[in-house]
DNA sequence: ATGAAAGCGCTAACAT
DNA sequence: ATGTTAGCGCTTTCAT
């Protein structure tokens, strides 16, 4: 019989941490009169109950503060009510945002988030390997992760239901732009401006590369470039660090380089923000010296007045948990897929060169 | 006796969604030849297995990719190895950055990170109301959200070791910049320019106000302009909702006034970065029609060549979730207070008025 | 060093 | 409509 709590002796000193919660549903059914049944069937809604003995009941645990035991609750129905979320970064602009509309979503359907970050190679490696969400979650939902066919597997190995923004991957529901398509309009606007020499900062690319958007975007921007009878330059082609002092350091290093791009296609609006930067501290002006156009239409590109490929983000980790919440309802193992529309920006960054590349 | 894995039928359409794990530590033990037990002391690391014996059972619950089930353990042991962690928002690059200090740390330390956002008055109400972190974590970490007194009650009614970052609260361990001094140099620094017509955007004050710091930024500012013989006008505080685009209303409406201030101090970068836009849309030059100084020293402040008062912002957030790690290992009630150094950064968006202010 | 047994707090199937 | 009972999977005394 468990004590009540008046009686429990507090240590002033130190928490009792590991001790079980203070009042508890036998608690409740003894002091209304029931059975812990009752107060259990009373409390989730389920059917069965008088409405009078309900309404005590509910007054009854309000008064004395009782809430179930997620442990006890969890490991009786095997339902956490929790999802587990897992990004690469989450304090760059687009994650911050695809988590708060994937939040939105997860709260209001009563579910609790279990953030996981994975961005260096470490961390993702330890993530994959030790699956931490284990028996932790109903389901999970992977945002902008470019997933290896590998980790996806592991993944799949949860059996549970799995969500992913960003590509689309056999066993997950998916929310995802076209990356082909996206490239394809930012380099094309800069050909038709009349570049010809044109870099590209490029995202990371995982180890075992599959058809993932940094793969794809670099893809893209290669084929955009031999259709218009361009021939790439390998080194125009620099690797960036997904942050904006990544971004500086890749323009860095191309206008350390022997012969200089006219225009600079960047996988993010922040690697292009970084581009600015750096384009500045060297004294060159964007679009006189430079064209520049990002990807994302981040909230600072307006200002900065950057062209960009513009793709709802909110909307997209909104839209992802949407769907896995309504593979839970369904308890199905149907997955969707969601095509997200995207948009060319054009301001201030991009202009015509200033007279055509000698080459 | 359960059934070991290839016998589950599998329903290929539909999730067995509140379905146990499929292997337990019954299943390990039973392979092991020994009693679940001892798989379980020697999963976690307890004496009393010999080595050999240890040996073994990790490496077969590796091979059986058994894990074990949180919420057994956590029912059995009143520990979740989650940490709850409370933002008013995660879409804004100081939040963004402040989780990640902190997640890096929890997760080190094996914990597991719940995330909460409760920013606009309904969630947070909510939250504060139904504390959702019940039953579920080992501690709570609230980071910047400016408590009031009746919401620390709220937390400390938990019983659960309590981080804070931004402001001190009496049964919280806390991280903090000294806002005071953080205004007062920014003030007194525009000041010293010659400005004596300054105007503030201000954070937003949560209803019961108490010493948090959009109240005392706002108390320092107007304590600095008196203390230099300045009258504050009461129009030229204006409010701004915590964004790029809330800092952009509200200079429109100091900009739509009939007298308007030679200086602007925002509560934060993201708003004075807002201001910046809208004087650009006004076609007013920054530092030469108007000054701005900002609070946090944003990543893109240095691009945007802004005065701000800067602090450490992922440290912040790494050092509250050490604070309540120690507490968690020391079992201890005894909180910390540690303060955080700030540093005035002088940028471009702050010179002398262009004549002197007349009144 | 290891095993047997008794819970942890809640839920759900089966009574009544 | 409500109560009784038997677990959920793990941890932890207490034996041995």
């Amino acid at each position: 019989m468990r004590l009540s709590p008046q009686y429990i002796p507090r240590d002033l000193d130190s928490w009792s941490i590991g001790g079980q919660p203070v009042v508890g549903i036998e608690d409740v059914a003894r002091r209304a009169g029931v059975s812990p049944s009752t107060v259990s069937r009373a409390l989730r809604g389920r059917s069965g109950v008088s409405d009078r003995t309900r309404q005590r009941i509910t007054e009854l645990a309000a008064e004395l503060d009782y809430s179930i035991s997620r442990s006890a609750s969890g490991l009786a129905t095997g339902r956490t009510w929790c999802i587990g979320v897992v990004v690469p970064f989450i304090w760059r602009w687009f994650f911050g945002q695809i988590i708060g509309g994937a939040e939105q979503v997860l709260r209001a359907a009563g579910y609790d988030l279990m953030l996981y970050t994975a961005g260096d190679e470490e961390s993702r490696e330890r993530f994959f390997r030790e699956l931490p969400v284990r028996g932790r979650v109903d389901a999970v939902l992977v945002l902008s992760m470019d997933l290896t066919e590998q980790e996806a597997d592991r993944l799949r190995g949860l059996d549970l239901p799995l969500g992913l923004v960003g590509h689309e991957a056999e066993g997950f529901s998916s929310v995802h732009i076209d990356d082909r398509q996206g490239t394809r309009l930012a380099v094309q606007h800069l050909i038709n401006l009349g570049h010809r020499d044109i870099a590209m900062i490029q995202g990371l690319e995982p180890k075992p590369l599959g058809a993932i958007a940094p793969v794809i975007r670099r893809d893209a921007f290669l084929q955009t470039l031999r259709d218009n009878d361009v021939e790439p330059r390998p080194e125009w082609l620099v690797p960036g660090e997904f942050s904006i002092s990544g971004g500086e350091r890749a323009m860095d290093r191309l206008l350390a380089g022997a012969h200089q791009p006219t225009a600079v296609f960047a996988y993010a609006d922040e690697l292009a923000m970084g581009a600015l930067r750096s384009l500045r501290r060297h004294g060159r002006s964007v679009p006189e010296h430079m064209s520049i156009v990002g990807f994302d239409d981040h909230e600072m590109s307006e200002y900065v007045d950057l062209t960009t490929v513009a793709q709802p983000v909110r909307a997209q980790g909104a839209t992802a948990a949407q769907l896995l919440i309504d593979q839970l309802d369904a308890k199905s193992r149907k997955t969707t897929v969601v095509p997200v529309p995207i948009d060319l920006v054009v301001r201030g960054s991009t202009a015509p060169p200033r007279r055509s590349a000698e080459r």
